[in-house]
DNA sequence: GTCTATAACGAGATAGAC
DNA sequence: GTCTATCTCGTTATAGAC
């Protein structure tokens, strides 16, 4: 009995697993506005009514995709964040993780350009995202305040000031994401999440197309001084903000701590 | 003759005109992928193949609307530098038309939610851009960089070093967009463009439901800090990077003088 | 109970004959 | 330009296999 539940689960995740895996074919030919149920059953030798066995409705395996890519996409950045820099607690090292987590979701965007599109690209038309899609929509945000915590912890950070008008936005911000972190760091921070997915959607959608050659780099770089924006510091010896930071930050670290 | 060459023009550009007003409907409530010469023509009581005398296909008609919506984004974007702080030659004021430059982009996606997606979303499956729309797609970036030339020539650039392995990208992008510039910017320009474009896709494409609130100020600030990175000056007053740059950009301003 | 297959509806797209 | 016959689609009801 309970083997045949076990043979007959095995098979539905089986089945499960082949829809998605051929509606993500889809999805890179035609895009996700063209995703349909029939083409899908089609494809796998199935009757399109037998889909609805697996998932209620054409939204929902949208669904489906839209989560598992939010969840790859935050499990690569997790990765990076547990294995990178492991050893130092200085605040390069903190640096370098941040730029670890960065290079990550590149990579992730660069090996599945049309997941991405689908979670970071266009809104697919008459589709509204359910509640399921908000929390793994927010792994990858989750794992970039995990590193500045861990910064803020162990060696501080050298914030600019906040602009008084977005005190109380900031205080929101902190208290509901990061409540460890100072409020005047949750905006930085949030700025610089959506900022990182300006420079891997540009390159991804084409934007860098005759302008940026030496996208590692230009990339490597770019999150560098994204980190520094959030309160990160590089090495004394290369970085204006790290060395302007470590002369005058007194006050926008004592503020920082409230 | 002429007068009647000089209607039937007239009535080419208005049914043109009309054409491209109803594909933009169709854009707003179907997306890009699903745009069809037929159910425009539909809509305005025309026949299909007669559309054909207008463009010559549906990727035409598609290429017309990102022109225009490329051209669209980077006169409002040129609108806001000639008009916006115009009495001043201090750094505040450079920065302050960085900022309204940002603020025009934001607002022209605010307004045209749809025309926004088609040209910085997701790529149109099995669309490829044309030549034509190169230059259109290159004028906010113009813009920024207009900006920042003026600053550069008017009250210098505090700028962070630039990592030696990014110099020759960095000449290269100087050279090809920005002659007047020091090679060292050009790699932050770039990199704040698409930075300003993750700023409002996040905002248009709902990443910021539920995260940020006061997105007006928000935005602002983000910006600000944004125009900091290319190394605009705020007033001494106000900023880290502001102090810290006056204090100690010395070496970075020789360098980025060359 | 769990699944697949058949058939159908209402809507829309498409190709070709006229 | 018009009309029609033939496709597509999401979705449901129903019947039958395991």
């Amino acid at each position: 009995m309970s083997a045949i539940r076990g043979a007959r689960e095995r098979a539905r995740i089986e089945v499960t697993a082949a829809i998605k895996d051929e509606a993500r074919k889809q999805l890179a030919a035609e895009g996700a506005a063209k995703l349909s149920l029939r083409a899908v059953a089609r494809e796998l030798g199935m009757v399109s009514s037998a889909l609805y066995r697996y998932f209620p409705s054409r939204d929902e395996l949208l669904t489906a995709l839209i989560v598992e890519a939010y969840d790859s996409v935050g499990e690569a950045a997790e990765k990076a964040r547990r294995t990178v820099a492991r050893d130092g607690s200085a605040p390069a090292a903190h640096l370098a993780r941040w730029v670890a987590v960065a290079c990550a979701v590149r990579g992730w965007a660069l090996a599945r350009p049309h997941e991405y599109a689908l979670i970071y690209g266009s809104p697919v038309p008459g589709y509204t995202a359910p509640q399921a899609t908000i929390a793994p929509a927010s792994r990858v945000g989750l794992v970039l305040i995990a590193v500045v915590e861990d910064a803020h912890r162990e060696v501080g950070l050298a914030l600019p000031p906040l602009a008084e008008e977005l005190r109380p936005e900031a205080e929101r911000l902190a208290a509901e994401l990061a409540p460890g972190l100072p409020p005047a760091v949750a905006v930085p921070i949030v700025a610089a999440w959506s900022q990182l997915f300006g420079l891997v959607s540009f390159e991804i959608f084409g934007q860098f197309n005759r302008v940026v050659e030496a996208r590692d780099s230009f990339f490597r770089h770019a999150v560098e001084e994204l980190g520094r924006t959030v309160g990160l510091l590089g090495t004394a010896a290369r970085g204006t903000l790290g060395a302007a930071g470590a002369a005058n930050t007194e006050s926008a670290a004592v503020r920082a701590q409230r």
